[in-house]
DNA sequence: AACTATTTATAAGA
DNA sequence: TTCTTATAAATAGTT
């Protein structure tokens, strides 16, 4: 866009690409926004950034009513349980067993037909294969990580807001019955700090 | 955008509002794809138009596929996927580790004990290697990700205890007062199981 | 659909 | 992050 033509592929550098993502993504909302505006259009926009978190856009009600909207438009063929994450890591766990037989054809290799000398080319070779290798059980890890962190960052909101709900129905009937010695045994639950971000 | 500004409202004219619609709608989609490939991101977009006609984009699976993550995201009442996958990706994963673990001593064996082939050098250029994939695996990297889960499911714990005190609290006075419909509209945040161990 | 004059978006740098 | 600015992209009005 601006000041040097962009390459349509993932930006390596992590800090650059994070840059990016904040703008275009704001611009992403934007433009939808305006395209509703201005056409009279119903539109939703979901993003999952690389590390799991959303981010979302409707422009008139909520997205919940738009995704009802959207199904009921496909005349209800919701594939009951069409399973994404298995696939996601199916195809991780693919990616490390090919790349263990391709590590176990260069031992074979090199046990057995190793009469010749290993050259530093083949070597070369095989260590590409265990940078590979080690790069896919890392981000396998890694994505199962992020997924745990997000799904119990999510749960924590959930008893937060079930937590308030109860305590403010309790303060709402304080005049029925005397609850003063209860709450003010709570451990004060509520105050944690969620701090940390990747 | 080009020859006039635009005003932010509805386009009135409906063949105006018909092309900006098509052109729009177009340089949203692009834009779209764009972040999505720039920045690795996984993004659905659903476009109604005024009159009902749907347009769609997933930047990886379906937008059903989509949705259900987004669902995953917004309550986790999908344990079945979110909690048990994870789980089955994790242990396939270890054991591809162990494999892996077992490939490695085949190759020191071959370079420690076997031929005198290897050079100083390029044994060190293995040793370093490991050294790198050890130093990874450690990584403070980690470690943080290890102390936030820990951190978090800390949280949860105190939050679903405190969220039983309350409504313990809530039900011993049932006698006092009607709370039946207040309980019964809870949505069940409190039976989320946490199954997940590293 | 194509064509441009402009407006917008944004990459890089601070 | 946020601001600035040079430049690439998007697009409103027109053909």
């Amino acid at each position: 866009m601006a000041r040097g033509r962009v390459q349509m592929k993932r930006i390596e550098n992590p800090v650059h690409r994070q840059v990016t993502f904040c703008k275009r993504r704001a611009g992403l909302l934007k433009k939808a926004k305006e395209l509703s505006v201005l056409c009279d259009a119903e539109i939703g926009v979901l993003i999952f950034s690389a590390h799991g978190k959303l981010y979302e856009l409707a422009t008139k009600g909520t997205v919940q009513e738009l995704i009802e909207r959207y199904n009921k438009y496909n005349g209800g063929n919701q594939p009951a349980e069409v399973i994404v994450e298995p696939m996601d890591a199916k195809k991780e766990i693919d990616m490390l067993k090919q790349e263990i037989q391709i590590l176990q054809k260069g031992l074979r290799y090199m046990f057995g037909g190793g009469s010749e000398i290993m050259t530093l080319d083949e070597l070369l070779v095989l260590e590409k294969h265990l940078e590979i290798w080690i790069y896919h059980i890392r981000s396998a890890k890694m994505d199962i990580m992020f997924q745990e962190i997000q799904m119990l960052r999510n749960k924590e909101g959930i008893l937060k807001a079930a937590n308030k709900y109860l305590q403010d129905t309790i303060e709402e009937n304080i005049g029925n019955t005397d609850f003063t010695t209860i709450t003010t045994n709570m451990p004060h639950p509520l105050t944690i700090a969620n701090n940390i971000i990747f």
